[in-house]
DNA sequence: ACCTGAACACCGTTCAAGT
DNA sequence: ACCTGAACACCGTTCAAGT
């Protein structure tokens, strides 16, 4: 090949990029997704540079992060409509969805404008998650278990209302789901059986 | 009275307070309360050194204007107590406490911590507005309208939590309150009334 | 071709001079 | 005594030089 210093490079790129998503869970994880872009390349070892040239925008990179939430979530959803009775399965996820959001400080808020975008590659990839939660919210409707009027984007904005409350409360979400929970099913919520 | 150019001073000083409160409530609507200091400057009138001279943070600008509201949210539960049966006057105050924040950009989440804060001044503030709050709380429960469990720092970070996912929904926080208060209420709500 | 980090630009904050 | 805004400090971003 006589492109081989040109896919050496590209190969050490590559893996800077990923050196990059995962210094920046590391550090927003520890300070949230406010963090300096600084920070993001001195964890990774490399210069600012680096993380401009792979990222052009701090939005760039939180929406990479972000991007790799949502398609995880997806999958998930996915996963738990065919291993779960359906109330049980729309429970479990929303409370993942809830736990994925809470682990990194400002998260949440970064994914809500996703809810309303139909043009970008992360819409995209907040529209194929949603429609996985969706999926679990009709199966969930037509088990009787949720009443009827709930859409999934209304659900989502829910969640993220917790998860971005839970992050200034001393017991995170757990004592604010319930309250939810119950208002979304048709019966008192049964625990997560 | 010797002191009078002083006096003549501190009312000026007293004046362009309250101008600067005014010009801050009115840019924060605009722009949320991230907005720059030099703005609420431009917009009083006044140099960004008075800014500092009256707020010496960004943070003691927003309190304050966070006090105000807090204090109004305290005297108006206080009010519909008065006025209305019991769970209505949640219900009511619930739907104004959300309100107030909607209407500027980040006050809910810089709300937050002043939950768990019971030693500035602000936490004084809050602390009193979620007494008033407890009280239709209480009083809710007492009617048999609110289910057992729920206390007032969970019913103020739900609400708090809806306000925020509301900022970035296309239709506000009224599609979303319902269903929480769904979950809180012994019965289905039954409207405003 | 990619990476680096010093230089640049921007914005928040301070404080010497003015009223 | 308070107010002003130019000067300062800081941090995010770019881009010329290096590998």
């Amino acid at each position: 090949m006589t492109a081989s210093a040109g896919q050496i490079g590209r190969t050490d790129a590559a893996r800077n990029h990923e050196r990059l998503l995962a210094a920046a869970l590391a550090v927003y994880a520890a300070k949230g997704v406010d963090a300096s872009l600084k920070e993001v390349a001195d964890h990774a070892g490399l210069g600012v540079g680096t993380v401009y040239r792979h990222f052009p925008t701090r939005e760039a990179l939180q929406e990479a992060v972000l991007a790799d939430h949502l398609e995880t979530l997806r999958s998930r959803a996915a996963e738990l409509a065919q291993t779960h009775p359906a109330a049980d399965a729309l429970v479990t996820w929303l409370g993942e969805f809830i736990a994925h959001f809470t682990q990194y400080r400002g998260l949440a808020r970064a994914f809500l404008p996703t809810l309303s975008d139909r043009r970008t590659p992360l819409g995209h990839a907040c529209t194929d998650m949603r429609a996985a939660g969706s999926m679990l919210l009709e199966g969930a409707k037509q088990a009787g278990a949720v009443r009827a009027g709930l859409d999934a984007g209304t659900m989502l904005r829910l969640a993220s209302g917790i998860a971005m409350a839970a992050e200034y409360a001393p017991d995170g979400a757990a004592p604010l789901l319930p309250w939810v929970l119950d208002g979304v099913l048709s019966r008192p919520a049964a625990g997560t059986a």
